[in-house]
DNA sequence: GCCAACGTTGGC
DNA sequence: GCCAACGTTGGC
């Protein structure tokens, strides 16, 4: 199993928009590397839900229930989506100012490249994340 | 709302 | 195939 980490903006699509919809088509993506990242994600691979320019905080878990596929609102046929259901809420949401402070976390491709709005994360930082957080990953 | 960082585009 | 120009993202 893989771990992700996706942004979202909460005013285009938020954590509990995802939550009422209980799931929802990860499109929009015209980035090759976050595409690339789409391409490998897997069914049943969890990814974590932040919220991007508003919150900035790490917010809940979801899980991939569909993989790769065409995006069709993509016209150059490029860029391809995923599906994502929700899994459960942070107790806590995890701050980016947070992840930024601590040691194990500051190596993240979040702090590292902030503009990937789809990336990898490793099985510590998930595990450390999800403590952080105070829920069992 | 600003602007730095970065990815993509397109002319050469 | 290089690189300048441009557009977009996202933290502040």
């Amino acid at each position: 199993m893989n771990y992700w980490l996706m942004k979202s903006e909460p005013s285009s699509y938020s954590w509990d928009q995802l939550v009422k919809d209980k799931k929802t088509g990860w499109n929009g993506v015209r980035n090759f590397q976050a595409s690339a990242n789409l391409k490998a994600m897997k069914t049943g691979d969890r990814v974590f839900f932040y919220h991007s320019n508003e919150g900035l905080a790490v917010v809940g878990i979801a899980e991939v229930s569909k993989t790769y596929y065409p995006d069709p609102t993509d016209k150059t046929e490029r860029f391809g989506m995923v599906d994502i259901k929700p899994v459960m809420p942070f107790k806590t949401p995890l701050a980016l100012v947070d992840i930024k402070k601590d040691p194990k976390l500051k190596d993240m491709v979040l702090v590292k490249n902030s503009r990937l709005s789809v990336q990898p994360v490793t099985p510590e930082e998930w595990k450390h994340i999800c403590q952080l957080g105070g829920v069992k990953g």
